[in-house]
DNA sequence: TAATGAATTATCGTTTTACAATAATTTATT
DNA sequence: AATAAATTATTGTAAAACGATAATTCATTA
């Protein structure tokens, strides 16, 4: 699955815990651990938000395309 | 809405028409249309990922966060 | 200024799935 | 061991992505 989630490294960068994010956002800590792990197949648009305002980052730090074969 | 769907934009650049990029995805003109404007709320990876794929782009290229005051 | 092509808007229906709620389990951390 | 943090599991629901189609608007060009 060629968009990567990188949730969780941005999270480490952050030193930010998951349960604060999850709180902040208004989502479980067990949908943002699925999330947090590309577990999930689609985000809504205000989740991402709440997660970059959060983060202090881009949309485009949190997702990743990646090709599967040069 | 502070997270901006920018397909408008990268279409532009790369002088892309939608009929091709919707046929591409496997997506209706209709739809595309909607997600080109932010008229949804949310996206599927797949989706996100082919239109990546065909305008070889970044999901940050397509999605940006701005924050309502600084 | 028709005629064509491209994009948007509108309806309605369906299926997918993001999410909640909760609880149990596992994995750190102290 | 005890506590905290994160993951996994289950079930349910509401939201919405998306299809299919057609009509309308906007743009282009002959």
């Amino acid at each position: 699955m060629p968009i990567r989630v990188r949730l969780n490294v941005v999270l480490a960068e952050r030193n930010v815990k998951s349960k604060d994010l999850a709180e902040y956002v208004g989502i479980t800590e067990a949908n943002l651990s699925l999330l947090k792990q590309g577990k999930v197949k689609g985000i809504r648009f205000d989740t991402l938000e709440r997660i970059c305002d959060y983060l202090d980052c881009q949309p485009g730090d949190l997702l990743r395309f990646e090709r599967v074969s040069e």
